[in-house]
RNA sequence: GGCAAGGUGGCAGAGUGGUUAUGCAGCGGCCUGCAAAGCCGUGGACGUCGGUUCGAUUCCGAUCCUUGCCUCCA
């Protein structure tokens, strides 16, 4: 199997080729926890998912991806309900990995905390300094750009493009305004930690450069995120952990998901137009949630609203509606054109398109059995994607509000007006039945029903 | 201003140098007591202007538009 993947880092898609011809090492940035996960918070473990899942068929694959508890977003939050710190992130902590288990994210092989290697950031920091690649002032220490001539490498910028229109507030105590914190002083009510250079606590990008060479080595196989991480945070994470190695790159591909967007504008809290996973799942099944993900390229953004949603209720009803009459199916290998089709740049609305020529197929099957292994495949291949984990009749008759006692009643009463020919009677019944959500479909085997 | 991505039929969204994407919606038919589901068929597209080519939505150039990023704020 070829997996193709696009790299950030060359802007070509690529033929993927590990270090280790049998392992993969692959880490993700993940959330900062100080706050309800969004759905923008949502789409990069889901990629990362559905790769870690096709990564794992050909590799013995260790996947990590971190946990942010030490920022100064947590802080405020804690300052602001008064509350330990702790209290902060292990709530919103437990609430993301609650929310990533709902939508069907696998748990990666390792979710590191920030706040739980400090020793190997001073470590790193410490390397750094020693090195000559990073100076202190003032309880601060800074990396020095000057030493990387490599830096703006990921992002392709270079040192014009980086200050020509840069919002950075300018530094009286670093040697160059582009230089960016490796470690700062804390005071006050902010966590700390002793280090050579004074009580303080560590920059935003450092974490990342010490987990992922303690769990993972000095150069990954994959690095991931979210678009927006490309810069500065994975290029800063690339000049520490080159500079504090011999000079080794810090992963061979960057692979970067898009964001998600209102009304064609990102969601973003400056924008205020924040959806949070737990509000949406009020109304929405998750695996609807799963499927909207998927309809669009990992790389693109995606523009989030009610036609999405519904169109994906009608995809995941056309999936399920086919193996539906088929009893109990067991998935199967998944079907070779959609391992193709994720193996090409996890290209998931090809995969979908492939699902659906399976369920074409289905359909139009001549016998039962050919039916039935077909719907093997169908339901593997699905699984691949995260999606056709619960049985048919599960997905059309969950979480509808309705009696389905009273439904059975009604769909009984009415099949004993049609066995009498009393049409009239049918009709009114299901009338009935539909004014209460749910809709009728007569099939050989007796009425089926779903709530619309 | 710089860097990057993108502009595909009513909507969403792949892909390709010449042939059906796919899903929803539409239209015609089949099936059905009628529906629903399903099946068969069908219309409709590649921002604009040039160039390369026998032929471009696909390659090249220009142009317009959209979106994202541009450090101690993700």
């Amino acid at each position: 199997m070829k997996i193709r993947l696009y790299n950030s880092k060359t802007k070509k898609k690529e033929l993927f080729v590990p270090i280790d011809s049998n392992k993969v090492t692959m880490y993700v940035c993940g959330i900062t926890a100080y706050s309800f996960p969004h759905i923008g918070n949502a789409r990069g473990p889901v990629v990362f998912d559905v790769l870690a899942k096709l990564l794992r068929r050909e590799y013995e694959l260790t996947y990590v991806r971190n946990i942010t508890d030490l920022d100064d977003k947590i802080y405020e939050a804690a300052q602001k309900e008064d509350v330990k710190i702790s209290e902060i992130t292990q709530r919103y902590t437990k609430i993301y990995q609650e929310d990533m288990t709902t939508l069907g994210v696998e748990e990666p092989d390792l979710e590191p905390l920030a706040t739980q290697h400090i020793q190997e950031m001073i470590e790193m920091v410490t390397v750094l300094t020693d090195k000559g690649h990073a100076y202190e002032n003032q309880g601060h220490v800074f990396f020095n750009i000057d030493t990387f001539p490599d830096y703006g490498f990921l992002s392709n910028r270079t040192e014009e493009e980086q200050i020509s229109g840069a919002r950075v507030q300018p530094s009286e105590i670093k040697k160059n305004q582009r230089d960016f914190v490796l470690w700062k002083p804390s005071s006050g009510d902010i966590p700390g930690w002793d280090s050579p250079w004074g009580f303080g606590r560590p920059g935003w990008h450092l974490e990342c450069s010490a987990m992922a060479k303690k769990y993972l080595g000095e150069t990954l196989d994959i690095h991931g995120g979210g678009s927006d991480l490309l810069f500065p945070h994975h290029e800063n994470e690339c000049a520490q952990s080159i500079c504090s190695h011999s000079g080794q790159p810090l992963a061979n591909y960057w692979v970067h998901n898009g964001m998600i967007d209102f009304d064609n504008v990102k969601m973003s809290k400056s924008e205020g137009n924040l959806l949070l996973i737990r509000d949406l799942l009020q109304k929405v099944r998750p695996e609807v949630i799963r499927i909207a993900f998927l309809t669009t390229h990992y790389r693109k953004p995606i523009n989030w609203n009610d036609a999405l949603i519904g169109d994906s209720e009608k995809k995941l009803d056309r999936l399920y509606g086919s193996i539906r009459k088929l009893g109990q199916i067991l998935p199967g290998d998944p079907s070779q054109d959609v391992i193709n089709a994720i193996s090409d740049d996890l290209n998931t609305p090809k995969a979908l398109s492939e699902l659906f020529a399976l369920v074409k197929s289905i359909n139009n099957a001549k016998t039962d059995k050919e039916a039935k292994d077909l719907g093997s495949v169908l339901i593997g291949s699905a699984n691949l994607l995260g999606l056709m984990n619960q049985d048919a009749e599960k997905w059309f008759d969950s979480d509808a509000d309705v009696d389905g006692v009273l439904i059975e009643q009604m769909l009984k009463d009415r099949e004993a007006a049609r066995l009498n020919k009393d049409f009239e009677k049918a009709d009114e019944i299901r009338k009935k039945i539909e004014s209460l959500g749910v809709s009728i479909e007569d099939a050989p085997e007796g009425p089926l029903w779903k709530k619309l």
